[in-house]
DNA sequence: CTCTGTGCAAACACTTTGCAGCTAA
DNA sequence: TTAGCTGCAAAGTGTTTGCACAGAG
């Protein structure tokens, strides 16, 4: 439980060295807040925390580590959150893949996504309405010749 | 093909109608834009396109319309768009359900929404880097105040 | 010692708000 | 006529950038 944490932190540590970042106080402060946080914080919920033991970082090293810790693969980004709003006017059943390069949404269409169904322990909890697939990924624009089928 | 558009315009005034709004060239105009265009257009795309046949028409016009549209239910809001950009630490495979009310982004897990298999048209079309499923709703502690109807 | 990383402040992008005049009903 | 809508401008929120100093390697 608490070997979670140190493991995860030694794990941080090697991907740091490897991609030749400074394993720095503030780095290793935002990536345990990160980490220790159960829902997903914003920067500003990290900086926050943050502050609370180190109370001279800033909130832009919190927006920059934070860049950092996706470029490594540290961690990722909560669907389209960030990005300007984007709307739909609804016309069909669709589903929605979004372009991380150039932010643009595309829609798709396959119908066993229609109608996905929602776990019972989540009825309770939430009043769900809407679900939907969401892919994310490179656009055929953005990818230029180059073509990786996953 | 063209009847689709004029349907949809004909279904949106009865909607204005029946939520008790005037309707207005901007309204039209601005519904028009979003239902024509093709990928999911931001206030300023839309802006854009109104301006080519409104030159008077005002950005705040049109982002005030859209909150309007989204209210009466004629459009949607792309997922998590628009919000502070939340952050993820990747400890575990899971899912997110994302509050519209206080936007906190809620882990969930149900096995068999780990492996989503990307449709076959699509794999050539896109890079795919991440698949998920995505809900949307109230969660518990909103639902207490207030209950939206549609 | 060197060069990356940090803190600060200013700039930037997107959205919201207050207000006065305009217009659909 | 009049409530609701629009355009404008200013303010608010979140993110990015330029620069000089500090600290990890």
């Amino acid at each position: 439980m608490e070997s979670r944490v140190e493991e995860k932190l030694n794990e941080f540590h090697r991907r740091c060295k490897s991609n030749g970042l400074k394993i720095t106080p503030q780095r290793i402060a935002v990536y345990k807040a990160l980490i220790e946080s159960f829902d997903h914080p914003t920067a500003e919920e990290i900086f926050k925390q943050v502050r609370k033991e180190m109370s001279t970082i800033s909130l832009d090293t919190v927006n920059r580590t934070l860049q950092t810790l996706i470029r490594i693969g540290a961690a990722f980004q909560v669907e389209g959150s960030g990005q300007p709003r984007r709307y739909d006017g609804g016309l069909e059943e669709h589903q929605h893949f979004r372009c991380i390069q150039c932010g643009a949404v595309i829609d798709f269409h396959y119908e066993p996504f229609d109608n996905i169904l929602v776990p019972e322990h989540l009825a309770g909890q939430f009043t769900i309405l809407r679900k939907s697939v969401y892919f994310e990924g490179i656009c055929n624009q953005c990818a230029g010749h180059k073509q990786i089928i996953n």
